[in-house]
DNA sequence: CCTATAATTTAGTCATACCTAAATTTAGAT
DNA sequence: ATCTAAATTTAGGTATGACTAAATTATAGG
């Protein structure tokens, strides 16, 4: 009466692999040895070693060319999701259920990602109630495997004196996160990019729930992932949506 | 602003050794190479390697010596307690908040127990009132790492004729839980030994909360845990106290 | 077009934790 | 006390997944 396991499964580091790849071949189309051993904070020669296990697997994980960088497979899209979906699972899980903060959910759920079964994926996805969005306001893919495409971009790329709303800030810095949040800069908060300063890279960000022009540094900036927002009024509170700081 | 950890950690192969060998001393004094090599299904000579390994750490984990088997030495039994507290822990929170039956949650704790942060550890405990028992009854030790002495001996050595009282089911079989769980033969539960039958090896047990009287086998009844219980009387029901197959 | 620098790959090591096969030690039966 | 069977250890090997150093390939500037 031995439990077979119906998925495939892989070491912990291919999924460690997969994750990072899939982040940067969205980013930018491939990913490459050096950026993919940045992620993961290993040297290039390991990378391309992996790359070269991943590709030969059956079916292969990657498609790889040397010196071309990788792309996922359909398989190895298929379990870089899995692992992305546990993972916000868990961190939306941590946060609701254990008292976590957003800086601290990421890195037990680091951990935690490569060892829940299907079984406790689904029954965290059941009591969240097959949440779509993380504590960070990154999407989770839904159980069949689906990711809501991003629309998203970089606060710093907003148009000075444009709108925006907060769609979710990066996860892996908590340092960034806690700092971020007692701005009150978190998901969905409506925001204005008052001004930005060329000189020495800052953005002057008014929060439309407090009412505070906030100033950022360019990495926070490019941390923080927004939406246009053209008629900030629907949201909100009397007379602050034409402050000037 | 790195987290530092704290606490010394362990490769998961060091803390399955612990585990089984804290098991191994408990019931027998010492752990031998062989037992341990069965407890973990692998071969003997493996077992060989890492107590060596263990006793040469720094402070060592077990004291060993050449044909003579090993036990834990005072880290060693910290670092065994730290993880069975983790594992009891856990099989406790997947049944009390994942709908986990008793017989599903050693699996997940398996795989949980080498990966949870002490904080996430601490979580779950306050969540669950800091319990001291596992789904099937087991002690979970405290958070300065006592684990409550054991009293209870195994069903099959009940005197035939006398009461006890289910204190705890071996919980690495799901289907022995599976079937015990269905005769009522759950931690608290009172029963009879009426009679054993050395003939076939079975012993007839009553069920004093469901009236009925069931026929284990040596395994079954040898993975049941019983207190004596002097004066059954004291629990429950009418009148069945006294009833007869 | 050619060269310097950056990126990548190859080749060879290492630690972990398992294995098999063979040698050795212990312990029980006569 | 001895011999045999069981338990244990030693010796040598494997797979993972990291590393370093050296060789190779790609790319950008002149």
């Amino acid at each position: 009466m031995q439990r077979i396991q119906m998925t495939q499964t892989y070491s912990q580091a291919f999924e460690d692999y997969l994750k990072v790849i899939h982040k940067l071949v969205r980013r930018a189309g491939r990913a490459t040895t050096s950026e993919i051993a940045r992620c993961l904070d290993v040297r290039p020669a390991s990378v391309t070693g992996m790359l070269q296990k991943m590709a030969e697997l059956e079916p292969p994980l990657v498609s790889y060319e040397k010196h071309q960088g990788a792309v996922l497979t359909e398989a190895g899209e298929v379990e870089a999701l899995r692992v992305i979906r546990r993972h916000r699972l868990l961190e939306l899980f941590l946060h609701e259920y254990l008292n976590y903060s957003w800086d601290e959910v990421h890195e037990e759920a680091e951990r935690l990602e490569h060892v829940i079964s299907d079984k406790l994926g689904a029954r965290i996805a059941a009591l969240l109630g097959d949440p779509d969005r993380d504590p960070h306001g990154h999407p989770i893919p839904s159980a069949d495997l689906v990711l809501r495409p991003l629309t998203e971009f970089p606060l710093s790329q907003l148009p000075v004196g444009g709108w925006g709303i907060v769609r979710r800030v990066r996860d892996d810095e908590p340092a960034v996160l806690r700092y971020v949040g007692r701005l009150g800069l978190r998901p969905f908060a409506p925001i204005r990019l008052v001004s930005h300063v060329a000189l020495d890279g800052t953005y002057h960000v008014l929060v439309l729930e407090t009412g505070e022009t906030v100033v950022l540094g360019t990495a926070v900036a490019e941390a923080i992932f927004v939406d246009h927002l053209s008629v900030p009024l629907m949201i909100t509170n009397q007379s602050n949506a034409e402050d000037e700081d």
